[in-house]
DNA sequence: GTGGGCCTCCATCAATGGGTGGAGACTGGC
DNA sequence: GCCAGTCTCCACCCATTGATGGAGGCCCAC
């Protein structure tokens, strides 16, 4: 081999599509997989001990959110590079991933040329955001970041909690409840709580799978 | 070769998890991957076409779900054998699935040893639901059935209809939309409309996909 | 220290939502 | 024919929600 391989390392926690990516990358002439991981914390271990050139990075992970993972690995190694490679388009998960340092963000549905080619790019110090992603960006650009109060009481609401019992749970006034949920329709652009809620989902402010049957 | 391979077939929209997929199969001994489809409408060509003993199946397919193409199949095809293999884990999604005849119903999540355990199992002529994916079933069945007008209404709440929207838009009066929702309430087991939403989106009632900017 | 956010609270009001108990019409199955 | 289930509608009532327009305290940045 003249040339040295791109060093990659795919985190994605679901086996098939994990094993899957492996086997298609590692058949491409001057690409190498020199790590795998299944879950956030996991890829922070092998990332320290391999130190991949491109990180290939599922959000929606295990024990730690890949947004999370990238802003860490970013501090330690500055000049680590990672493309955001998922199936959810949610546009908070965009702009979070972006802002926390990766350099591409693609939807599973690409093709493997594409994904090729992206890693190419990036491993070149390019940047590279497909124009669907880049319209949903800037959709969130226009809208207003919500406060950490805001955010607090939003996630009540998503999870079916009246004024009432996010005011218990919040330990505040209705009143104050009232207050933070009039300011985040406002912010949201919606006009009552159950648009606010599916919102909430479909942006991916609120992770669906926190619908499931937690906080008791 | 001795003996016959189990010839597949690949239906999933996402280019680089069907290619890996594809990879990863067709380098088990036994398994030939003989066709593949990235949308519903796709899969019933191909099927037709190459007759597969085994169809891998995602649900959430573009023009066509993967419940419908299951269901149309088997009514050409009884002995058509489908394994769903999906991210999703909505419960009406499973349930519809199996309904229709699917005989396995897998998360990706899987290790690559159970995809193919249970694609041999499957051609052999047994069934396979893993634990898991039990549970929500049983889950689902204390549920009573939501009636089609009921289903619309729901629709229409997830998508932040008020009642009076929800009474122009189906041509009926608040009354009846009333109603309807409080048999909903009911059946789904909630308290309001909120909760209603947020569930109907969990369980795959309502598609996430719909909330994007449809219906003018 | 002044201003700007944010968080907290208040009161008041109108609109919306949900609970209850009914009732007539239509359908399909027995 | 009759029953069960659905869809439609009504009236009445109370609870919840959202809109509006404040106001004080806190903290941070300039």
């Amino acid at each position: 081999m003249t040339k040295e391989s791109i060093r990659v390392m795919v985190v994605e926690d679901h086996h098939v599509v994990r094993q899957g990516l492996v086997a298609l990358l590692n058949v491409v002439e001057g690409l190498e997989v020199v790590a795998e991981a299944a879950d956030g914390v996991e890829a922070i271990t092998q990332f320290r001990k391999h130190q991949p050139d491109i990180t290939l990075m599922d959000l929606r992970l295990p024990r730690m959110g890949g947004v999370d993972v990238i802003q860490r690995l970013r501090m330690e190694t500055p000049g680590a590079r990672f493309i955001v490679l998922t199936t959810y388009d949610g546009d908070e998960d965009i702009y979070r991933a972006l802002q926390a340092g990766a350099r591409a963000y693609l939807l599973k549905g690409m093709t493997t040329e594409e994904l090729i080619a992206t890693i190419r790019a990036v491993h070149a110090g390019k940047s590279h955001i497909p124009p669907a992603i880049a319209e949903k960006l800037a959709e969130r650009m226009g809208t207003e970041e919500l406060t950490p109060r805001e955010f607090d009481v939003l996630e009540q609401i998503v999870h079916g909690k009246s004024n009432k019992e996010i005011a218990t749970e919040l330990e505040i006034s209705e009143a104050t409840v009232k207050t933070h949920i009039n300011s985040l329709l406002g912010k949201l652009g919606v006009s009552d709580r159950t648009q606010a809620a599916t919102a909430a989902i479909q942006r991916g402010i609120v992770p669906l799978e926190s619908l499931r049957k937690p906080r008791p």
